[in-house]
This record gives structure tokens, sequence and C-alpha cells, in this order.
DNA sequence: ACTGCCGGGACGCCCCGTTGGT
DNA sequence: ACCAACGGGGCGTCCCGGCAGT
């Protein structure tokens, strides 16, 4: 029966990234998630210890998202700026069409400020972003006065801002995401200039006109 | 006895700050917030007519706070782009010392991703973006590829971002906001190449350089 | 300043009786009635000690309207039933004018069943009854096989319910109020057969249609 | 486990009822009736959503056995009469005997002064009395000049002020109830000879002679 | 093995009846 | 006569374990 029960875990956790992603951990209640999809309380209490494992188990989905993106766009693309870029327009995207993506990026905003076990928001991005500069001042992109680790910090947190924005930038999440789909577009455009060389910055331009998009 | 009530309000208002501001909204129980600083129950019913009425009127504080701030600079300075330099700077010191604003900047995060009714947290601040940097181009410190309203979507978006990484960077926020005082000068020094003239950049430097700042 | 205070007292019982007539005793918040007028929390509690104090004294106005009436009739007429027929149509009717009157009632009938002080709503009425039955056998207008006390009691109780089907009878007291004048009218023509002599009942008869009713 | 969900349920309706009877609706607090009988807040809030709707459940049993006893009598008796008088002394032993009849009795009593849905008190009882001297009329049981509908509407609210007396005659329900157990029995002595006819009122005094009353 | 009914306490917010300082 | 403040619950309801069934 691993099966069935593998697949009432996924209903369970869509179910509860949908609800997490519009009321928050604390303003959703299981019974919201329950009656949603006609799920029982004993079906989630078998699968999930407590709320707080189901919330984890989500961010946890959203963690392995993101991984996965970076590792697949790592291994494509040996140029780590354009990893960067590409990154976020993939995070982006995500975040428009997955429900757990945006659940997750909901809950470890919310749950660092409480006192959570072991959620790090923006660390990891941030990280991320560091080893990525390091590489990237290696291949002679980078500006020269271009200072790593506060250019790292900048943007990630610059990115988180406009997830945010993303995610529920106006009332009804739906609608406002359809409107601004080229909101990290948009950062780059801005941003590069003041980070990257000109070569780099034109090379980058003709990317993203190959992926049919502006910058 | 209206002098009295004055000071009990505030008293009200700072503890309620602090807690919403470590909690979140639905996370802080009025009995934190009254047990706090030795607050009666009734004395916040007295006040408030319920746990949002309190919730709204510091936001309602901290969007004072940002007026303020803002009129006060733009009767000071001419030049948009220095004051949407120094307002992010300002508000950003805000952030690190007053409890108040960082509450607002949680409560209007997370209510406007439920349904609360009529604030706007993103948008506010955009809008004043877009308003100054229609001045800036008409100053002629705008790069003229520079498209106004994405700028301004962006530059607030990003803004909001920093602020919240500013808020609750890490787990306990005091010491993070210790860390990390220069996150919005980051900000501009990455961002500003990519948006302003190079005379206009290098009026900005000197600014900042008399302010003690480094661009 | 007696006169001013004489005032503002009628003000607060009358405002409260509204309130304790449609909400009852528990129902009614001191807020209720302090707002329905415009009264001050201070100025009620200057007037009276407690809530309960309040509601006391409406019933005292309710009991000393019954006592008045009662005098009065008893001035008026020698026989005792005469007496019996015209207070319960007199009550009937400040049932239907008076506010305080059923507040009054109503504030009874909820408290002697909680753990009031010393309200007895019934067995006065049933006293006053007794005491006019004894006086109607002496005056040879009861049937013989009439047994005071137990004729005593079910005619106060059924005034009682009647008082009760007068005052709430439907939704809104009011319109109910004018639909069913008669009620106790109604009453008298089905018990009095039975209780006394056929002489009397002509006698009482005649007194009706005099007053403009029917028997 | 419906069994015991069962039983449970019918405890918490005893508890409250018991509550309900001496406190009132709104002098009832929940704690009180969950501490009555070890019964948890869980498990109240399992079969009831609200206090309203335990309070509704309660009153419908309350209804169910009138209905019960009702279609009872004019099963076993043909004559309208006997199930008048047989129901009204019914209704009287169980308001004796049964907590809930009890309860029920004085929560639609509070709420109908209220602004509560949909529960007519004296109404129904009143309608179900029409129905019967309808009949009553047709079997020649009933005066000539008895006017039905104002006999129905007086009969009712003295049964339900005898009720009332009944259920909250003095301080404490129990003693009283003990002491007056014949009310009942009282009224038809008195009303009986102005509604019926002399034949009909020896035949019904010879059936209360069977049944050990007396008339 | 896995699901679901039922029950268990713990607070949360609201608000209520009341009293001091003026 | 009153503004301001005080605690004490009330109801709702939430997050969660134990047993039954299948």
């Amino acid at each position: 029966m691993q099966e069935r029960a593998f697949r009432t875990r996924r209903v369970i956790v869509e179910a509860a990234a949908e609800t997490f992603e519009s009321r928050g951990y604390l303003g959703a209640s299981l019974r919201d998630i329950v009656t949603r999809n006609s799920i029982s309380k004993g079906a989630l209490y078998f699968h999930f210890r407590s709320k707080e494992d189901l919330a984890q188990a989500i961010v946890q989905e959203q963690y392995d998202l993101q991984d996965r993106a970076l590792g697949d766009l790592r291994s494509r693309h040996g140029r780590a700026i354009r990893v960067i870029v590409e990154l976020s327009w993939h995070v982006a995207r995500m975040c428009r069409e997955d429900a757990i993506m945006r659940a997750g990026i909901r809950l470890v905003a919310e749950h660092n400020l409480a006192e959570s076990p072991a959620l790090q928001p923006f660390r990891s991005l941030a990280g991320v972003m560091e080893e990525l500069l390091i590489e990237a001042r290696a291949q002679h992109d980078l500006l020269p006065d271009v200072d790593i680790p506060s250019a790292a910090a900048f943007m990630s947190a610059a990115l988180e801002g406009l997830q945010r924005a993303c995610v529920f930038g106006s009332k009804r999440g739906a609608k406002a995401r359809q409107e601004r789909p080229s909101c990290v577009t948009n950062m780059w455009r801005y941003v590069l200039p003041g980070v990257v060389t000109a070569e780099c910055l034109s090379d980058m331009t003709a990317v993203a006109a190959e992926l049919g998009r502006e910058l």
C-alpha cells in the first residue's frame, strides 16, 4: 500500500501548501487544510507528526526545487554570471507556477522571525550568490570595485524582495503574478551595469534576447 | 487626565510594537503584550477596540514616520535623486533604531497576504519612487534608457527586501542589525550606476562622503 | 442640584428599563444602557452601586406601581372580585404602556431562578390573590367548592403567563402588544364561571360592559 | 465507535440541561457545563458547534418529547378534550421529572424575547390547542359561546405560566416541584366549567378519578 | 499498515462590571 | 459627574493523542 500512501501524502502537502500560502503558518488551521481536499485528520497525523513537521516538509520541497534548478544550471552553463541570472529567472517562474514554492517562501519568511528550529532563509541564497560571484570574478566578468560579500548580500535580499512582491504583490496573488512577469528582468537591467564588465553585459543581453527576454 | 491617558497609550503601543516585531501579528498574543509592561487588559481595551485596531495604529505611526521623513527631505533638498537616496538611508536607520518602524514593516508584510482591509505596503513606496524619478528625469539625472515605472517597481521592492532583511536578518534581530549597517549603501553602490548619469553619480558620491558614508 | 440629579436618575432608570426589557438582565450590558441615552458610566455608578442595584430599583418601581394600583382599586371598590378583575386589567394595560413594568416583569422572572437576593415574583401576586379571595368568600361571591389557596395559585400563575405572553408574545413586542389587548379579558371569560356564583358573574359582566369590555 | 459518541453526547446534553435550567442561557457558562460532569471542551466542540447550537438541541429534544406525548395520546383517545387534559398532565409530570424538559422551557422563554432565530414557544402549543378545540367542538363537548381562537390562546398561555411556575416556582426548584404536584389539576378544576358541557365535565371528572386524580 | 472518529485541554480575543484620581 | 484603567472570565477553536475499524 505504499503507492496509495504516497499519493495521500502528496495531496496533503499540496493542500497544506495552498493554505499556508494564503493564510501563513499561524493563520492556517489544520482544519482548513484538511477540509480543503477532504483529507482526514488521522491521515494527516499519520504522515506528519505535527503542524510544524508539515510546514518543514513543504520548505524542504521548496529547497529541493531550488537546489535541483541550481545544479541543473551549473551543469549546463560554465559562466557563473549566466547561472546567476538564469537561476533568478527560473526561481521567479517557479514562484508564479508552483504553490509549494510560494508556500515555502512565505513559511521561511515568517518562521525565522519566530523561534523556529533551523530554516535559514536569506543565508542560503546569499551563500550561493557568494560562491557564484567568486567564480564570476575568476572569469573576469566582475567590475574591479565590486565587493563580493556585500554584493551577494544585496542581490539575495533584493531577489527575496522581488519574490515577495511577486508572490503577494497585490490583494489576490494570481492576478498580480500575471501582470508582472518580468520583475526580475527589471532588476538585472538596472543592477548588472553596476556589477559586470561591459563585455559581459553585452553577452548577457544577447543571451536574454535568445531566451526571448529583453534586458 | 488626558496626559496620563496619552502616556498609557504610548506604553501600550510600544509594548505591542516589540511583541509584534518579534512574534508577528498572529503569533503575538494580547496577553504577551500586556504582560510585557504590566499593562492591564482593560487599559488596552480602552484605547484600542481590537487587536486589529492596535496593529493598524502601529502601522499608521510607521507611515507617519516615513511621510514626515519624506516631507522633511523634500523641503531640504531640491534634487530628487538625493531625496531618494537619503530617504532610503533614513528609513534604514529608523529600522535599526525604532521598534515601531520594524513592527510596522512586519505587520504590513504579513497582512497584505491575508485579506486585510486597506494597507498598501509596496504600492505606496512605489508611488513615491515614481514621483521622485519623474522629477529626477526632469532634472536630467536619469540615464536615457531608464523606464520609470519598472525602475520604481524594482527599487521599492528591493528596498522592501532590504528592510525585511534588516528587520529579521537572522535569528535575533538586534545582533543582525548591528552587523549590516550599510546594507542600503550597498544597494546604491550597485544600482546607481545603472540608473543615473555619470555626473549625478559623482555628485552623489560626494554627498555620501560628506555624510560619512561610502558609496 | 437635587433636581438635576433626580432627572438624571430618571433617565438612567428608563434607559435601563428599555435595555433590560429587550435583552434581559445578563444580556444587557451597562455599556448598552449608558450608550443608549448618552449617560456616563460615572453618573450611573453615582446613583446605583451596581448593576444588581439598578435592576432592583426597576423592580421596586414596578412593585410600587402595582401596589398603588391595588390600593387605589381597594379604596374605590368594596367587592373583592371586582378588585381582582379590574386589577388584572390595570396591570395588563400597564404592561402594554410602561416599559418599566415590562422590564420589572422580565427581571423578576429571570432573577428568582438564579441565586438572587430576595425578589419573590409569583408569591406576592399569589398572596394578594389569596387575601382577595378570602374577602370574596365572605361576600358570598365564590362557588362553594372553590379551594382558596389552590385557586389563588392558579390565577396568579395564569396571569403571569398572560403577562409574559403579552410582553413578549411574538418576535417584536410592540406589534404583539397591540394585537392582543384583551388577552386578560379572555381569561376571565373562561375562568370566572368556574369560580364565582352565577349572580356575581352577571354583575361582573355588567361592570365589564360599563367599562367598554366584553366578558 | 458510534456508541461511545452517542453516550458522550447524551452526557453533555444532560449536564447542559441541568445548568441551563438553573442558571439560564446567559448565566450558564460552558465551563460550568463542562466541569459538572468532567466533560472536555473538545468533546463539547465536537458535538455542538456553539453554545447556541447546544441550547437548540435541548429545545429540540423538549419539542420531540411533547410531540411524542401528543401523538401517543391522540392515538389512544378519540375525545379531543381528554387529549387536552391528559396532555397537560403529562407535560406537567415531565416538567417535574425531566431536566431537559425544564431546561427547554426556560430556554425558549428566554430566547424569544431576545432576537433568536426560529423557536416559537407559545405559538406551537397554541396551535395544537386550537386544533384540538376544533375537534372538541365537532364532538359537541364545548359550550356554545366558547370562541376557539381566544380560548386556545388563553389556555396555552396559562399552561405556559403554570409550567414556568412549576419549573422555577421558588428558590430551589426541586422542593417547589414537590409542593405543587397538582397545579395543573387546579387549572382544569376552575377552567373546565367555563369551557365544556356539563356532561363532558362529569365524564372528565370520572376519568380523573380513574387516574387517581381529583378534578 | 493506514485511516478516521472522538475526545482533551489550552489559550486567544473580546468585553464586561467596577473602582481610583480629578 | 467622569475619564481612565482593571482584571476576571466567556466563548470559540485550535493542535493534538487514543482507540476502533478496514
